[in-house]
DNA sequence: GGGGTTTATGTATCCGATTACGCAAGACAC
DNA sequence: GTGTCTTGCGTAATCGGATACATAAACCCC
């Protein structure tokens, strides 16, 4: 057996205090009716004890774990880890504990659902795949969702989006002021639908000004995918000005093919753009111009989004979006004659 | 209320397959004595009703959550995401679930440690400065700690290290043979054991070739934090060739700084090196000459470390120190003339 | 078929808290 | 001092499983 040691528990704190079980329990809950004289008795034996209330029993009587599941993946995309730690902090501000899981690339996030409930987690924010029947499930199990950066099309579900399309424009505006006609586009996975969005606004934009993309290539979001789309693009033979990346560690790997394998000048010869506005993509390497999401606001609004519905499970379903940003880097120029 | 709705329980699935609820409870643990009979009832009856155990309550009997905290800090050192999600993963592997705390710069990890005992988490790992005293207080509680890159020098502890010895004699060496003399050295924060102790070996190592630092400085490990730092050292007015910075954020930063900022050449003007092998550190941009942690077998050993106390508390403490490898990236080359 | 052993199941208790309920004591008005 | 209202505390049930123990069933060997 593990930790053989007897725990203290409330009633060793009782006992040492002359009291009721159920007074050391009020005593640690907060807005409880008890005498200042009582309170002060518990507390003493409490600190004398060194006790501390058990959260998992008191779990299971509640029902509430004051846990949610936070689910991030791809590990080598330096979004999530942001995203994760803003999260935390966030979390941790309420006073909710956070269960980490990570979905490594192209593994499923059913692998860990059941974990999720098993451990009675009071929500979960998803910023991995997950399927309608995966989501399904863990409504099944009363747990309210929150998906960042995902949404369903015709499944309700609570959800925090950003929204790029003015940035986008503001971006493709920016490239053509620039003189760029010849665009590439640098995909994320195809079944990504962050990528599916950010490219159906890339194309609008260049739409308006007649334009679409002279070629394209994908990537899988990581900085190494970005060294192969890159010579794809070359070797189509087409001439291109400007790469736009679905995210920044594509486009950081796409400046970073073109300007130290390749040989060119980045913004000279090509300009290169994502989406994300990682803190990265600010190094003095890359300054990436690119489409800042607001993140803290997105994490604020997902966390405060789950907290309602764990407090108020009937809370209607809500998509919370929010707009994201044109920045320019110094990853864009003029382009060349 | 949240959730009023009842939860599928073990009694729920006995009363349908006509059995026992310790029969149930038998049929989810592995290795127990029931039938084949038995477990059939068992199971249909509990995928009929979509039933599985709830981890909470068996966590307050059998006093094990199956959880761990993990505690790691510096949001902006790329070198935590990393080590995290390899954390994650094993411990996933494991079937150990994985509670994060964050520490932020300069937090103390005292706001997070008594949330580690209520929630009953089995066992610590700790990438953030722990007090002896913090650490005995989790031992108070019967919790096993293993500490990440970090030790006590006169207090036993569990913990990983990453012996840089040789490898630091390397990269000097290394740095020598290329005919540098005039190093500089970019320190991390003063209280930070990894940085005193990295310090320490590249002193000792220049101190063979009779030479020491001609000028330092001091960050935060973060990118950031090398640009003042740089600029610390220029200002010192004494010729440096090369720069020693104590973790790859701080090369990064400083590769930057001297190179887009000052406009100088990394590494004809001056090298550059650093410690930690993050995968950042090996994008076209920087490709640093570094010392590599082996973070897959340093997060392999602190799992096994942690999951053997788990199982068998008495366990003695260890320190399991595994050696750091010389990496030579394009940071550094020949000494200007 | 009987005695002994092994295996499978049920009964009852326990983990460590929360909380509904009831009662005793104190507060208050008259 | 009596009657009513409030407040504070204790008793006991409960959350959802795990498991010691007892007992019943199955098995084995001769």
């Amino acid at each position: 057996m593990s930790r053989p040691f007897s725990r203290v528990t409330s009633y060793d704190v009782a006992r040492l205090a002359g009291v009721s079980q159920s007074a050391v329990s009020r005593c640690f809950k907060p807005g409880a009716s008890v005498s200042r004289k009582m309170r002060e008795k518990v507390m003493k034996a409490a600190n004398e004890l060194n006790y501390t209330p058990n959260a998992i029993a008191r779990g299971l009587i509640t029902r509430r774990s004051n846990m949610v599941a936070v689910v991030v993946s791809s590990r080598m995309n330096f979004y999530y880890p942001e995203l994760l730690f803003q999260l935390t902090d966030k979390f941790s501000d309420r006073g909710v504990r956070v269960l980490l899981f990570n979905v490594n690339q192209e593994e499923d996030v059913g692998r860990h659902l059941s974990q999720i409930w098993q451990y009675q987690a009071d929500g979960v924010i998803s910023a991995a795949y997950l399927s309608i029947e995966q989501h399904r499930r863990l409504r099944g199990h009363n747990i309210p969702v929150v998906m960042f950066n995902r949404y369903f099309d015709d499944y309700a579900t609570n959800s925090v989006w950003c929204d790029a399309g003015t940035a986008t424009s503001e971006m493709i505006d920016h490239l053509i002021n620039f003189g760029h006609r010849r665009f590439a586009l640098l995909n994320g996975p195809e079944d990504s639908m962050v990528n599916r969005e950010r490219m159906r606004l890339v194309r609008q934009a260049l739409k308006r000004h007649d334009l679409e993309p002279v070629t394209q290539a994908w990537g899988n979001y990581r900085y190494e995918s970005a060294a192969v789309a890159v010579q794809e693009i070359r070797n189509a033979g087409k001439k291109v000005t400007a790469i736009i990346a679905a995210n920044d560690m594509m486009a950081m790997g796409a400046l970073d093919e073109i300007r130290n394998v390749m040989g060119l000048s980045v913004p000279g010869d090509v300009s290169v753009v994502g989406f994300d506005g990682i803190n990265a993509g600010r190094f003095a390497s890359y300054e990436l111009t690119t489409i800042r999401q607001p993140i803290r606001r997105m994490t604020e609004a997902a966390v405060a989004m789950l907290v309602d519905r764990m407090e108020e499970p009937d809370t209607t379903d809500e998509k919370r979006v929010l707009t994201g940003a044109f920045v320019q880097g110094t990853s864009t120029g003029q382009a060349p004659a």
